[in-house]
RNA sequence: GGCCCAUUAGCUCAACGGAUAGAGUAGCGCUCUCCGAAGGCGUUGAUCGGGGUUCGAUUCCCCGAUGGGUCACCA
């Protein structure tokens, strides 16, 4: 398919000899009104390097490019130059580009097939999957959707907290009050039940806390009885993940968590002394960055045992050694910020030149109306209720609205999940907020069903077409559909974002930010619904309604490649 | 207190340094004997304050305000 922008900004170079191409290309943008045209070129730059008025430079330009035939129209209005396309022209390639690569509308090569890294969800064993999991796990898994329809090698690891001492108060808790029936039962909630009690009991009995070290030392040893249990709590906990995973859609290429680095952390503290970043300082060792404005690092505590910051640097060598990566990215919340900028620091002054291709991608808070989250104090909102009730809800609303679906159960699992997912993709994700129920089942307005319900609605209008009306607009549309039945507003207006789809891609890539797709197909389903209500599309003549539902097809296409990317699915009917 | 981030309509959010700052929601009105009303249409309504850079600032810089995060043995 043609790129408008680049073919404009050839047009205009070959006038404007002053700029660069790559200047020109940035310059052009897309006016807020269409009644402003498809694509204009703002002249203020120009007066200076020109010597002449601003106005005067819009109106050459636009005199000497007009004539080009991808123009429709080209109109000088002040300072700017507008260019109108020509819509027959585009609303036909658009249509024939989208039913060309089907599911493949969207995907592009730019990625080139380069690996790259994202880590996320990581959540820690023995712990609730609660609402605020929810963040890493959905925007980790739309960035690895994106990285893939990019063209790169995605490997998309799950960085399991699964180690540290707080495994010794749990084997301690579990050899004091445990019982193996309850863990298999509940493992989580059981798990949590150890973690807590261990901390009541050890207010009354100082000694346990002596006791769970000893175990986590032994642990760290690789004492076959710590070891079993620990790999045991480890396997439960993961089975109750994996639960919420399989609900979402989700899937990690690997588990290895934080322990999987425990035996690879002294080769990094010696090579950090050999270079002389390493210094003592109250008995721990640490780097200093105080002169990057970073703080102190502490690598080693005083009684010799790593911390975090430690296994995140062996962990991101043992990544670029293993996948030789372009980028390495990981999906973690803003609160560690500062951790993040330590380490990488920590890295490049080690001399890692690949320092720079890790990526922090941080994301804001979840709290809850009455608070920040705390397990310990019941204020706590597990993902999965979540989950169960939008998918209850939704359930509800299909038997209130009595729609015909083969499959209740399946039409709500994808509505009410997709819900969950939408709603949390919708915003940047850098900006905190605050989990409400009424908001994540409110299902009218910018949500998930309302996409998922065009898509739907799409698929309405294909079936009553009839299969052979849509095998003929199919065709048509292949060969080069008749346009001059889609140049109506709502009608181009619909075409003019479905070609935007792959930009709107890339941009997310760069940006790692799913919320510019879940916002673009947002747009498309809009659009769509005014096409809808504006254009009888199952019309009388033939190939009016080809071309319309050739159009039809496309915008079903473009939702359903869009929703795939923030892990959705999309319903024929619902 | 230092550093980082946020602040746009009653509420939740958009806006490559560009033209008249856009949506949704809530409120008020329309709109299903006509391709699915989880829809569509209309209407009211906003850039935290003060400086600066620029032809042009919601956007960049400085000062301040408010909110959040973070700052050595947790992750």
């Amino acid at each position: 398919m043609v790129n408008f922008k680049d073919e404009i900004a050839k047009l205009i170079a070959a006038e404007v000899t002053d700029l660069e191409l790559s200047e020109i290309q940035s310059m052009i943008e897309v006016p807020q009104d269409s009644k402003m045209g498809d694509y204009a070129f703002p002249c203020f730059k120009l007066a200076k390097v020109m010597r002449k008025a601003p106005p005067l430079i819009a109106k050459n330009i636009a005199e000497k490019i007009a004539d080009n035939e991808i123009f429709e129209k080209v109109e000088q209005v002040n300072a700017y130059v507008n260019m109108f396309i020509s819509k027959e022209e585009f609303v036909k390639d658009v249509v024939e580009d989208v039913l060309e690569k089907g599911e493949g509308f969207g995907r592009s090569e730019i990625g080139g097939g380069k690996t790259v890294i994202v880590e996320y969800s990581s959540p820690n064993i023995a712990k609730p999957f609660h609402i605020g999991h929810i963040r890493s796990t959905v925007i980790g898994n739309s960035i690895y959707k994106i990285y893939d329809a990019l063209g790169y090698n995605v490997i998309r690891i799950n960085h399991l907290g699964d180690y540290g001492t707080q495994f010794g108060k749990m084997i301690c808790a579990y050899r004091h009050w445990g019982n193996k029936e309850d863990v298999i039962n509940e493992p989580i909630k059981t798990l949590l039940g150890y973690y807590t009690k261990f901390h009541e009991e050890v207010e009354k009995h100082p000694e346990l806390d002596d006791e769970a070290r000893e175990i986590f030392t032994k642990l760290e040893h690789g004492e076959p009885e710590e070891v079993e249990l620990w790999q045991w709590f480890r396997d439960e906990s993961l089975k109750e993940f994996n639960r919420v995973y399989k609900m979402l859609g989700i899937e990690f290429d690997s588990y290895n968590g934080e322990s999987f680095y425990s035996d690879k952390m002294p080769r990094f503290v010696k090579e950090l002394e050999e270079k002389g970043l390493l210094e003592e300082s109250r008995g721990a060792h640490i780097v200093d960055l105080e002169k990057y404005g970073l703080g102190v690092a502490l690598i080693t505590k005083s009684d010799g045992s790593t911390l975090y910051i430690t296994r995140d640097i062996a962990a991101a060598v043992y990544r670029k050694e293993t996948y030789d990566f372009y980028k390495n990215i990981y999906v973690v919340a803003s609160q560690q910020n500062l951790h993040f900028q330590q380490w990488i620091q920590i890295l490049e002054l080690m001399g890692y030149e690949w320092a720079r291709d890790c990526v922090h991608v941080p994301f804001g808070l979840v709290s809850l109306e009455d608070g920040t989250m705390s397990t310990r104090h019941g204020r706590v909102v597990f993902l999965e209720d979540v989950l169960n009730r939008a998918v209850e809800q939704t359930k509800e609303i299909i038997r209130e609205k009595g729609v015909n679906t083969d499959n209740i159960d399946e039409t709500a699992r994808q509505v009410g999940i997709g819900a969950v997912i939408f709603n949390e993709l919708s915003n940047n994700r850098i900006k905190d907020y605050v989990f409400s129920w009424s908001k994540v089942l409110d299902f009218n307005g910018e949500t998930g069903p309302y996409v998922q319900y065009t898509y739907a609605r799409c698929a309405s209008v294909l079936r009553n077409a009839g299969e052979e009306a849509v095998k003929k607009a199919m065709e048509k549309g292949l060969a080069g559909v008749d346009a001059k039945y889609l140049t109506g507003e709502s009608s181009y207006a619909l075409a003019k974002l479905l070609y935007r789809l792959p930009q709107v891609v890339a941009e997310a890539g760069e940006k790692f930010e799913p919320s510019i797709v879940t916002r673009h197909i947002v747009d498309i389903a809009q659009s769509f619904n005014r096409f809808y209500h504006d254009e009888h599309i199952l019309v009388d003549n033939e190939e009016e309604k080809a071309a319309k539902l050739a159009l039809v097809i496309s915008a079903k296409t473009a939702i359903k490649n869009g929703l795939a990317l923030l892990g959705m699915e999309a319903p024929e009917r619902m």
